[in-house]
DNA sequence: GACATATTTAGATACTTGTATAAATATCTC
DNA sequence: GAGATATTTATACAAGTATCTAAATATGTC
């Protein structure tokens, strides 16, 4: 269940995507034009971050938006408190 | 950077290695008894995790115990809280 | 030093993945 | 419907990775 998460914030240009949604909303081409590479792949990666719902999709006509899909971030973040800063004794 | 953090933490095993960890230390072969691969893999594995300065070692004689370190996870949480929890309020 | 135990490193292989180009799908305008 | 724009899907390939077996290194015991 984690881990199509994990392996999708694997990669550094996919990171970025998040990044940049974090500012606002875009479309596959505003998010395509920010990479050196081809659209066609950062298409997978936008499939990739939507297969792993950190991502969700809106058509508007010739276009598709991606916006930010907060509540799994919520999860990443309860996953690293829960294992491994719960059990911290001492207050840093 | 954070490079190294994210692919470490994509492979099950590697986490799953990190969860036995957040209970005590571990030597690697104690790790290695947990998993169904073999123990040069494991090995591999415990090396992925020190390169990305998730676990620590220390030598006890002939056997080498793995600790968390908890400073990188607390990193990642700030890396999550930053960027992706921070804006929670902002509507389209 | 010789031998046993604990762990890592080296080399090989099968699988996964990031990227590219080309083709396909979807929408809009005429 | 034809043509233009936006995006995805298909296919191929190079690079990365998880795993294995075997060899190497480190420590402890005799």
């Amino acid at each position: 269940m984690h881990d199509s998460l994990f392996r999708a914030l694997a990669d550094p240009t996919r990171r970025k995507i998040l990044e940049l949604l974090t500012a606002k909303d875009l479309t596959a081409g505003e998010i395509a034009e920010q990479f050196p590479i081809a659209f066609a792949s950062v298409s997978h990666h936008l499939g990739v971050l939507k297969a792993a719902d950190l991502v969700a999709t809106e058509r508007e006509g010739q276009f598709i938006r991606y916006r930010l899909n907060t509540t799994v971030f919520q999860e990443v973040v309860r996953y690293f408190m829960t294992r491994f800063g719960g059990e911290g004794e001492k207050h840093a």
